[in-house]
DNA sequence: CTTGACCTTGAAGCTACCTTTAACGTTAGG
DNA sequence: CCTAACGTTAAAGGTAGCTTCAAGGTCAAG
């Protein structure tokens, strides 16, 4: 298979693909003796487990080392951690974005709460004085847990680039 | 009050402050004769809330336009809407993770029900199966979503940037 | 023989948010 | 007067995960 077959079969673009090769972590690609790649069907199922593992919060750096080269044969316990760490760091973030919701509602809160007799300007330092008071949101994020968080994210933007302008045909 | 001893009061580094300044964020700033530059002790203030608007997952952009230049004349509507906008960019995120970390229990589990009968290299095959198989996640988070979560995660990566090599003394 | 669809490469660009570096001027204290 | 700590600048670097670009080569159909 060549890689536009693949990229057809995968949803993904070409230089995606060719980015996974030279960052180490599709290795199933040989060449034609016109040097272009080709695939076997298997590469195909590879790929589809990228995508899965990174929409799960993996970086890539993380699959290449979890990746078995024989999809049989994989490391067990390296992969249990890595799932139950992963989720750790899911429940780390999920508790700092309910933080930042409830903070979030509660700013909305007060601003509305401007008592009948207190202008804007006056109502604006009260509520900033409360923002800038509240206690400093003591979440113990580790830096592991942080991690997680720069792959979710960049895991989510699959729309992203795409956005920027469209072909001009 | 100079930039060192307003970086001491905030917590900030220098370069972080001037960084804000060039990109227009921070404008609260004079000139001494010998081309220091020289804060009112409101600049702490404003830097406080550029923190923990940062926190709550804004950009450094959205900031710029919601801050006023005056803190007592808030664009009132601009910044409710923002507020609102920005929890339920949470929310869809929210949804997303607490997606990810069932599709991720689900898995440990699947791994783990191994027949009794069954090899390794059959039981990789049966959950690749499984996890490949999967509907594809329908999540329905718009571009929009998605910002935040860069926002979000890059709120929290305080503790980077640092990590990489100790100042060689 | 030409057109168009496909393939190749390395290098540079993008995002958001900073930090680091180099090369230099200022100031307070001993 | 020297030194250490502070201040200044513009420009480059770093992160993660790609995309885009320039400048080609290959191949099948018409």
């Amino acid at each position: 298979m060549k890689i536009g077959e693949l990229a057809r079969q995968t949803g993904l673009t070409t230089s995606k693909i060719r980015f996974y090769e030279r960052i180490g972590l599709l290795k199933t690609v040989d060449r034609r003796p016109n040097g272009y790649r080709t695939y076997p069907p298997q590469a195909a199922l590879i790929l589809g487990l990228i995508t899965t593992a990174q929409r799960a919060g993996f970086t890539l750096d993380e699959i290449r080392t979890l990746l078995p080269s024989d999809l049989q044969r994989w490391d067990h316990d390296a992969l249990m951690n890595a799932l139950t760490r992963k989720i750790a760091d899911i429940e780390a973030l999920q508790a700092r974005l309910a933080q930042s919701k409830a903070h979030l509602l509660h700013l909305i809160a007060d601003i509305q709460a401007r008592p009948d007799n207190m202008d804007c300007a006056a109502n604006a330092r009260r509520v900033l004085t409360n923002v800038l008071t509240e206690p400093p949101e003591n979440l113990d994020v580790t830096p592991d847990d942080v991690r997680l968080l720069d792959r979710t994210d960049r895991r989510l933007s699959v729309s992203r680039g795409r956005s920027k302008k469209a072909l001009s045909p």
